[in-house]
DNA sequence: AAGTGGTCTAGACCACGGC
DNA sequence: CCGTGGTCTAGACCACTTC
């Protein structure tokens, strides 16, 4: 009956936090044993189902492991697989930095693919954004976005050099982006592609397609990629 | 204070069951209103929280959709997206018949690549099994399945040809498949692939090896897949 | 036997959406 | 306003694992 936080951030979550916060800061490693759940319920004033809420919230999450009759357990170090993330994201999560080189900034029309993608009138416009994307210096990925021109006008004097389209689009235009679906198939490099990329033209290349989704289900991006399929390979994770 | 059932079924396991049921008899269509948790708890003679428990399990698992102030909501129909899936159940749910000409099937030793993938020592034996995939009477794919020869030693006498590989290893080794890891590049066909798979030579191909995992963790199976690019699309949904 | 997670009760109040 | 889902209580018994 006591510190409620009706207004606030329910108890659970607080108590995740706490958790996740003592596991990231390397006081607790795989295989670890956290807390359990009455002791959990007893250090934060809760009821033993909001500690169990908290626990089970994150072995959904993949953070922890429960043994019935054993305890909870830090889990292995997660892996992100099919994880929806930037590029620039990516190239964090192995330590390398990313480079990419801006080659066509611009509002256009009549991009008929890109609307449908969209899922917008064919006649409107849209927001083409072709970049040469390089990692240690070499060039091996082709990337162009095309966005609503209406949603985000205003995007083409975002520093796109050097901030991430991502956390740009999260933090000035308040999207939350929630899943992509993908396409994948191989596909030849052309004259233009092979220069571009530094590869021999007919060079196979793998081709994803992207439509970028807000967590509410509207489509907020279309990005076709082209990767060097010697620089770059695709991991994906299947349950069955 | 009535029946429990402490060595049976959870209430709440049963209670998704009777929702799933009725979502599953059409009896509701996606968007349709699901019982409320209150009333769920009646009906079924639980507690509030039993109830709730049943409905938020569902739509974990993507088959309802909830809406605070609203009501539950049966979801829309799911796309089996990242499915871990034989090549005979993705012909099954497109309503294709899976037709495939098996090249090679034998016991083999030192096959160096395939033992690593396998996570078994480099010497082990190593059943190998290459099939020619066709839809529509046209051949579309090239797969190279490799398992321990050990443990599945006669499986070779197991009618390949006619059923899927995946169920006789479910059904007749009782093996529970998990998950797969899953590795995709682009790669150029060279003059033998192309003439089997009836492509130019140098035609491009996506090329997909696959890791199998049993619900346990342990590797079954490795497949090595090429497919034809302008027959095949590989689709993926990723969640940030 | 002691400790853990798994299930469950019979309520409570809050926040939100639609009428 | 009413009904919905979201959070929470202060316990209970069960099943399981370890010692």
């Amino acid at each position: 009956m006591l510190a409620k936080s009706p207004n606030g951030i329910p108890a659970y979550r607080r108590i995740e936090g706490a958790i996740r916060k003592v596991i990231e800061a390397g006081e607790l490693k795989p295989g670890d044993v956290v807390t359990s759940e009455r002791e959990l319920a007893r250090v934060h004033d809760v009821s033993l189902m909001t500690a169990r809420q908290a626990l089970v919230s994150l072995e959904r999450e993949g953070v922890v492991e429960r043994r019935r009759g054993v305890g909870t357990f830090v889990a292995a170090p997660k892996i992100h697989f099919n994880k929806l993330m930037s590029y620039t994201e990516q190239m964090g999560s192995r330590r390398l930095t990313a480079e990419s080189k801006i080659l066509f900034a611009k509002v256009i029309d009549n991009e008929q693919d890109a609307t449908a993608r969209l899922s917008i009138s064919p006649k409107s416009r849209v927001l083409k954004l072709e970049r040469l994307r390089h990692v240690a210096g070499e060039p091996f990925a082709l990337e162009t976005c095309y966005l609503s021109a209406e949603q985000f006008s205003g995007l083409l004097s975002a520093p796109l050099r050097t901030a991430s389209l991502f956390s740009t689009l999260e933090r000035d235009y308040g999207v939350e982006l929630g899943y992509s679906d993908e396409e994948v198939d191989a596909t030849m490099a052309d004259p233009g592609m092979a220069e571009l990329l530094g590869v021999p033209k007919r060079e196979p290349l793998l081709r994803i397609r992207q439509v970028i989704y807000s967590t509410k289900g509207v489509v907020i991006l279309y990005v076709l990629g082209l990767y060097r399929s010697d620089r770059h390979n695709l991991l994906i994770r299947r349950y069955r």
